[in-house]
DNA sequence: CTGTTAGCGCATTCAC
DNA sequence: GTGAATGCGCTAACAG
């Protein structure tokens, strides 16, 4: 059996208080003598506080439960490692909770981290959340009393921290990059329309189209699914369409595009210019690496856990923003 | 604040005692009015049962570590995404510990998930972990009684639970195919050569090898590190000399011999024949889809979480053993 | 049928 | 300087 407190306290022949006040750096009125004795027992028996004793009577667990859909997702993995990075160097934990998307799901791990006690929770919500789902979740995580932050996305009227990157400057730098080298009819392949980040690329394109004085073309907007499979839809949709270039919102999407258009025989960047978002590394390897707008995922989730983990900045509502950045390769060329 | 199960009893009048043993399913005996007003109050109070009491006395905590290098790894998130799963479906949670092969924090997260108390631990070892450190894990997570699993690799001599991937089989298939398309002079290129996993798939090429009557040629094995980068530099080492086909060890070095063939203008598959290991999905995706070999890794996480929560299974110990498998796409054929 | 008692392992207040 | 007493929130013998 491990040992417990009880057991050195016996071992030396002090009280437990004794210590438990020693072992907490509280002991100072103690005799060096007394300390070294209940250091050299613990060590001997090889003591380790039961954390699940401590938390219950302090009442904290140094734990951080993460909320998101699928772990698999790089924008998510990446995510995850800079969270767990930044746990480990405070000593904290991370308990990681993968939604499939299921607002049902955000519900249940929302209590069930309550629960278990985290001191924090960080909450990717569940895109298949309509307005009324997110209202829910949101209602339900205020109503824990636990520090939390947002990844990305969040409810209107409710203050709420939340770190996100801009996606609407994301939108914009994607086709602008594309205006700049003379594109004039271009091309967006979306991800499911009523997120929170395509509503805001979207927004970003638009603008880069009236800046440049022009105006979108509805037909030339495709929804898309964040997949490869729907990047490959979009290409058979736009077959007949009259374009140069298309900015997918995301890079899964674009390589489906880059797949399909090689099926109509149609070569990137020579006739269609390809740019992509959240840069994962494949873009790179690509026979022609695709230009892709780069997300510093990893640094919003050593930030996001540096501020659960830090009670100051975690009793305040802040919004951190990440910019976005246009990583240029080979898949864009000027017209 | 939140609801105890004291708030449950003063506002029922009944004992602490009764509302537990209600919620616990453990109150036949109670008449079913009793039951209802606890229901009714409990409802209405939302009590949630404080998990780290629970834990306390009952000494479990429906918790599974997960102990990996680095959860961006693919191989890994989609381990943990299978682990996860099989957690939720049993009301379990994961815990996320990323040691970046690093012993040290093999040797703390063993330790510091044990103070948390959880139930069973699943081990990948830090692959820089020698036999010395290999043999100080494995001791220590010994000494924990904690039921674990070990991912892949092992220690001689220590009996205890296992799930890995036929390696041996997985080099050796990679290796007959190449064979069967009639290439002799076959290259590969290995991970660090201090690992499992490399070894078996050495062992795995040598042995197709010998069963078509030749003897592998130690030029044409070059040690590389599992990374984009190593593959390159395979590439650079092989130039000269005499090869009609690569096996690389896994899918990231295999992405790198393939960008690095292009600049020696050397065309996949008619120059040369490449096989990679691990089927990451990217390997489908390039312009030549690679051959590759596929692990059931998501069927691996579900398996050893499975085995880890069910209480019969943990005790005994057991190797599982998952067949890899070939996938045979564009980037092999015959001479 | 229901309540009393004890205890899980630890931190903390207050006496001595 | 040190220890006894109390309690964190809950479960589980044991009484009655």
């Amino acid at each position: 059996m491990r040992a417990t407190i009880k057991d050195i306290a016996e071992q030396t022949g002090f009280s437990v208080t004794t210590i438990s006040l020693i072992l907490n750096d509280k002991g100072e009125r103690f005799p060096d003598k007394t300390k070294e004795i209940v250091k050299d027992a613990v060590k001997k028996l090889g003591y380790r506080p039961n954390q699940i004793a401590v938390s219950l009577v302090k009442k904290e667990t140094k734990t951080i439960g993460l909320i998101i859909s699928d772990i698999r997702n790089i924008f998510f993995s990446n995510l995850a490692k800079g969270v767990e990075d930044e746990c480990r160097k405070n000593g904290w934990n991370l308990i990681l909770c993968n939604t499939n998307d299921h607002h049902k799901r955000d519900m249940e791990y929302l209590r069930v981290l309550a629960d278990k006690g985290v001191d924090g929770i960080l909450y990717a919500m569940a895109s298949e959340s309509d307005d009324e789902k997110a209202n829910e979740s949101i209602a339900l995580i205020g109503s824990l009393k636990i520090p939390y932050i947002m990844i990305d996305r969040t409810v209107d009227g409710y203050p709420c921290s939340v770190v996100k990157t801009d996606h609407l400057k994301g939108g914009y730098l994607a086709t602008k990059h594309l205006i700049d080298l003379g594109h004039r009819k271009i091309a967006c392949v979306t991800g499911p329309q009523y997120l929170y980040d395509t509503i805001n690329r979207l927004k970003g394109y638009k603008k880069a189209l009236s800046e440049a004085g022009r105006h979108y073309d509805a037909e030339l907007i495709i929804e898309g699914k964040y997949t490869i499979e729907s990047g490959k839809e979009a290409v058979d949709i736009l077959v007949d369409k009259d374009y140069t270039a298309i900015f997918a919102f995301n890079d899964m999407t674009a390589y489906g595009i880059y797949s399909q258009l090689k099926k109509y025989n149609l070569h990137i960047p020579e006739d269609v210019s390809l740019v992509g978002y959240d840069n994962i590394f494949i873009s790179e390897l690509l026979d022609v690496p695709i230009t892709s707008i780069n997300q510093p995922i990893y640094d919003i989730g050593i930030k996001a856990a540096d501020m659960l983990i830090d009670k100051e900045k975690s009793s305040e509502v802040v919004e951190m923003i990440f910019e976005p950045e246009l990583i240029i390769r080979k898949s864009t060329r000027r017209i």
